[in-house]
DNA sequence: AAGTGATCATAA
DNA sequence: TTATGATCACTT
């Protein structure tokens, strides 16, 4: 386990040291040996890059370096070079978060720097194969952060109101609220419409690769200028 | 093929 | 159970 790095220079350096690497060339190196089953390796690499990179907020609800307030985050893509997965941002707490506002929610905490990590996600490539590729450091622009913020401001006035049951995936421009659960039997608190609590499954929220997508076209965009 | 809902692993 | 790290797999 590396120490946090103490600046952004140094945990770009340590970026750029993994660049190129495949999973397998990433596990020897920090002494680990991939998970032989698939259900077993979800969140594997970005544990492992946790550990390489030298992260520090572990299991706290904040960004990944505490210091530096950067969330980091990889990113799989396909074939075709566009994220395949969308990406969990952060647990929902049901029965505070409408106490919350927009910039003192975790969403914004954690997006509003990520140093995102592209890595090949394509299934027909073998896990040991998959590379690492170049670490981009992010800020959400203008027009990112205002619907950042409105799609935050209504699923979280939704979950205020008790309307836990009526919220779906669909809803919601680049943040969507879906389960995040280690199964159909683990349930937390939430109210329902008459503000008396039930139990329900955990929610998170995630952004959708319609919005990730977004991410890599504006680091291409900067790069050719 | 895409997108939603469900699920897997680990730490405290 | 709640937080972290996400991807799986079924439905549409």
């Amino acid at each position: 386990m590396k120490t946090a790095p103490t600046s952004i220079d140094e945990l770009m350096a340590r970026c750029r040291l993994l660049e190129g690497l495949s999973f397998g060339q990433l596990a020897k190196k920090l002494g680990y040996s991939i998970p032989e089953l698939q259900l077993r390796r979800k969140g594997w690499m970005g544990m492992l890059v946790e550990m390489a990179l030298g992260a520090d907020a572990k299991t706290l609800p904040s960004p990944d370096f505490k210091q530096l307030q950067i969330e980091l985050k990889t990113l799989p893509l396909d074939k075709q070079g566009k994220p395949c997965e969308s990406t969990f941002v952060t647990s929902i707490p049901l029965l505070t978060i409408g106490q919350e506002s927009w910039q003192s929610s975790s969403v914004y905490e954690k997006l509003k720097q990520v140093l995102w990590l592209p890595i090949e996600g394509d299934r027909v490539i073998s896990y040991a194969n998959r590379r690492i590729g170049q670490a981009i450091l992010w800020s959400p622009d203008e027009s990112q952060l205002a619907q950042l913020k409105q799609d935050w401001m209504e699923l979280v006035e939704l979950i205020q109101l008790g309307q836990l049951e009526s919220i779906d995936a669909t809803m919601g421009t680049f943040l969507q609220v879906r389960p995040k659960a280690a199964n159909g039997k683990s349930l937390c608190d939430g109210y329902d419409v008459y503000g008396n609590k039930i139990k329900t499954l955990p929610r998170g929220f995630y952004l959708r690769t319609s919005f990730t997508q977004q991410v890599l076209q504006n680091q291409y965009l900067c790069h050719t200028e």
